[in-house]
DNA sequence: GTGAAAGCGCTAACAG
DNA sequence: CTGTTAGCGCTTTCAC
């Protein structure tokens, strides 16, 4: 392993210096800095993460905690992050939370309390009291992305007004009858279900505002899945009831679900029915799916901006951050047939 | 900031007792082991890991290097490495490659020189010459996850084996005109270019066994992208010339773009074209499509270990673990009509 | 079984 | 502008 003290006495300099010119402080001349740097990139030297952190008291990474990266929600946050890290030269220590209970809790006081981040961001995780007490404690800056969750700052959207949006789209088409594909059973895995209600309390308010009073038996667990989705509308369309003439998914891998399913049973999207979603999945474009679009990636660069400039010790902001969506319309809505 | 001091003044102790009993070391009694450990909780003390990784040379961290976290498999990869991990208490760096050039550089610099683990798992990446040169200094166990790579092991599949496997299942269903949807490009995003080449070298071998000249025209590319894989499909439909009777997609996602291209002209699957991918993708189920399933959960479960192994100092694998793969039939798939 | 002392590789405060 | 001196929080000899 070669150290600073080797590079050191490679240029004839004291430890100080190299470390000074490795790190572009001003107080060094710059022929000292060129030196240095070729005599560093010569021996290859780098620089132990521990040994700075270790006297600095920064880790010099953000810690990102998600429920499970294979939903493409969280990679695309994750991809948000890391563009915003890698220009500040920061690490990421990735934290899966996998689900509840002990798994949970080492998951969390792992990588979090090991201070091997400088801050945490926290993708659609709902912290228990305890959680939250203890990240409080440890003095860490907390952002959470993609959720709202009490006493945390947050980044994302807002969900009753996506929810709410999307259901209007319907309803301006001449949609009365129009079926809500919900999340549900969030808590159980540990995650916020804050999001799913927020868009069905959007739509169940775009429906009242519209004079149509909702139906609870239009509301069905798509459980943020697509085959989920899919078996739930092959069992309505399947069981011979009056088929809505509209569906609203509140995620897009909801509606590839539900599109699916009509397909497979000869209807037409959106001739028989209309379907739209939220999300704007990179799938939505081959499928054809309207959708209201929100942007992750953007959610993860500026959670992890507002992380960093805390770090930086500029002004922390204190409020949370809301996203616009917008609606992307590629021709699975049409207006309701006479 | 509550240290390992204040533990040993707690208990009445050296800090050199706490460590030993917080790691549960022999040569300290069962009793004081119990003290010691419930004044720790009590205090919420927690093991910096700068400070125990500079002394012990051991970040207790694990690099994964991954070309992009949003792709379906490597999300599973990272999702079976985690559970490994977690097991072994080890935390992981996740570094995001980003392309080719200097950004490319700098993140491999980033977190892998810098000592943020003790070992490198690399997912599908194509070190360069370089690259590899200077990760042999560093002397990290490093594996490669999901392609094989020169001078490295790797963990993955027989990707020849799995194109001829796939290419087979439809020539014993009577197709001899069989379009191969591939990947191709990927060196330019310093993805490694084997997985695809594999398996359109599987496919012509079996093409060439059955006594099918393979025909150049019948390969397109798809670019391991649904919607890419969509619109080359559009256009062969559109082009008016004649359809092949089957598709082997070197990816579930290409086959999806496929399959709905082929639903949007109307044209059945598999009545009129059957359609073959290969990953086990979560939507294949939903899709209904027939694959030949690997699982990148347990590639990445098996890479960790062997890495962790090595950690442990049990004798290192240095041969490469190819894992099995199995044709799920979904019924995308169908004999040739006559 | 337990404690005292030394030091991991680096940075920061203070001199010069 | 550069060098010297301490020490970050922990583990590890080496004593006892």
């Amino acid at each position: 392993m070669v150290g600073i003290e080797d590079v050191a006495r490679e240029v004839g300099m004291s430890a100080s210096t190299v470390s000074r010119a490795l790190r572009d402080l001003p107080l060094v001349s710059q022929q000292t800095k060129q030196v240095v740097r070729a005599a560093a990139d010569r021996l290859g030297y780098v620089r132990s993460a521990a040994a700075s952190g270790l006297v600095t008291g920064r880790a010099m990474a953000i810690s990102v905690v998600v429920p499970a990266v294979g939903l493409w929600f969280y990679s695309q946050v994750i991809e948000g992050v890391d563009t915003v890290l890698r220009q500040a030269d920061y690490d990421m220590a990735l934290v899966n939370l996998g689900g509840v209970g002990v798994e949970r809790e080492r998951a969390f006081k792992r990588s979090l309390l090991r201070h091997r981040g400088d801050a945490v961001l926290a993708l659609c995780v709902d912290f228990s009291h305890e959680e939250r007490e203890e990240l409080r404690q440890l003095g860490l800056p907390v952002i959470v992305v993609g959720t709202p969750v009490r006493g945390l700052r947050f980044v994302g959207i807002d969900e009753v007004a996506a929810g709410y949006q999307a259901t209007q789209h319907l309803i301006d088409l001449g949609h009365r009858d129009i079926l809500h594909l919900t999340g549900g059973a969030e808590e159980q895995q540990g995650l916020s279900s804050r999001v799913p209600q927020g868009r069905l309390t959007g739509y169940e308010q775009a429906l009242r505002d519209a004079g149509i009073p909702p139906d609870p038996g239009r509301v069905l667990e798509g459980r943020f899945s697509m085959s989920a989705s899919r078996d739930v509308v092959d069992d309505l369309v399947e069981s011979g009831s009056p088929l809505p003439t509209a569906i609203f998914a509140a995620s897009d891998e909801m509606a590839f679900g539900a599109m699916l399913s009509l397909n497979h049973h000869g209807l037409s999207v959106p001739d028989d029915i209309s379907v739209i979603g939220i999300d704007n999945h990179v799938m939505a474009d081959p499928f054809g799916l309207t959708t209201l679009a929100q942007r992750p990636f953007d959610q993860g660069v500026e959670g992890a901006r507002i992380l960093l400039d805390e770090l930086a010790g500029r002004p922390p902001r204190k409020t949370s951050l809301v996203l616009p969506v917008h609606l992307i319309d590629r021709g699975s809505t049409a207006p309701v047939r006479a």
